[in-house]
DNA sequence: CCTATTTCATAGCCTAGTTATATAACTTGG
DNA sequence: CCAAGTTATATAACTAGGCTATGAAATAGG
């Protein structure tokens, strides 16, 4: 298998795994929501724009998450005291419920799927899981 | 990492990588659209509702695919003799081409993200997508 | 045959993104 | 200290890709 095929292969398995939690589950939010909350749930508050580079989408298409998930009561915006264009945005003890309550939920549904999986391809997984972290995070930003 | 936190983070990792690819290429195709592709190329031809399990989207949602890959010509509907309600998809060559030319676009997009990974970080991802990719198969399905 | 089931298609809708543009605040050169 | 440029967020208008509900045609079984 070559490195292409191997990537094209992990992206379209976790695009439908993406799906098989969604129809299992029947909460279907996005993947920029969790992104993001997960952005502000390990590496604390952010800008809008920050944050919208960190989960990859444009600036205005967080301004609209922001603002979904501000009225959920899962993030709340602090006034940027240095620059009052800006707002800090943080996870709420909300949001982290929320995060929480996913993860268990993506749990559910992928557990009937992964369960024979021995403690190796739990290793493999977990480094896999590392390796793509650290190259899609803010910091791998080329631009 | 809990397998939980694993999974969470495999996916999204995934998602933000496709967006990467997304705006690094210009060209954004749904993963939908390569789910069914990589299947046809893989597997062989298969009928509308199959292929709609095996891309794990709903069965309208995968006629309206097929709809439009038929427009460009990347698949061709070929009429099974034993069932005349149903038809057989097939991937065609302009299909198997553009597949490939996703596959390279999809290298470029990525490579500047993983040209320092080693040949074990790469043995890694192989394995990860292998795992991934039994368990998302169609056989797979639990319904 | 006549009904039930299966297979694909159609209709209508919704959400989550996009680009282009506006507004307001900060910064900087003269 | 003000004009001009830049930066940070917001708004508007649009598109695409999915969904559910439903319809129509073919098959299967009593």
């Amino acid at each position: 298998m070559t490195a292409t095929h191997t990537l094209e292969s992990l992206l379209v398995s976790s695009h439908r795994l993406t799906r098989i939690a969604a129809q299992s589950t029947g909460s279907s939010v996005s993947s920029a929501t969790w992104s993001a909350l997960s952005v502000l749930s390990t590496d604390g508050p952010h800008r809008v724009g920050d944050l919208a580079k960190a989960a990859r989408i444009s600036q205005p298409g967080m301004t609209k998450l922001v603002q979904s998930l501000a009225e959920d009561e899962w993030v709340v915006r602090i006034a940027d005291v240095e620059d009052s264009r800006a707002w800090l945005i943080a996870i709420s003890d909300k949001g982290r419920a929320a995060l929480a309550g996913w993860r268990v939920e993506l749990a559910g549904a992928m557990a009937p799927l992964f369960d024979d999986l021995d403690d190796e391809g739990w290793r493999v997984l977990e480094r896999a899981a590392q390796i793509m972290g650290e190259r899609t995070a803010r910091s791998a930003v080329a631009a």
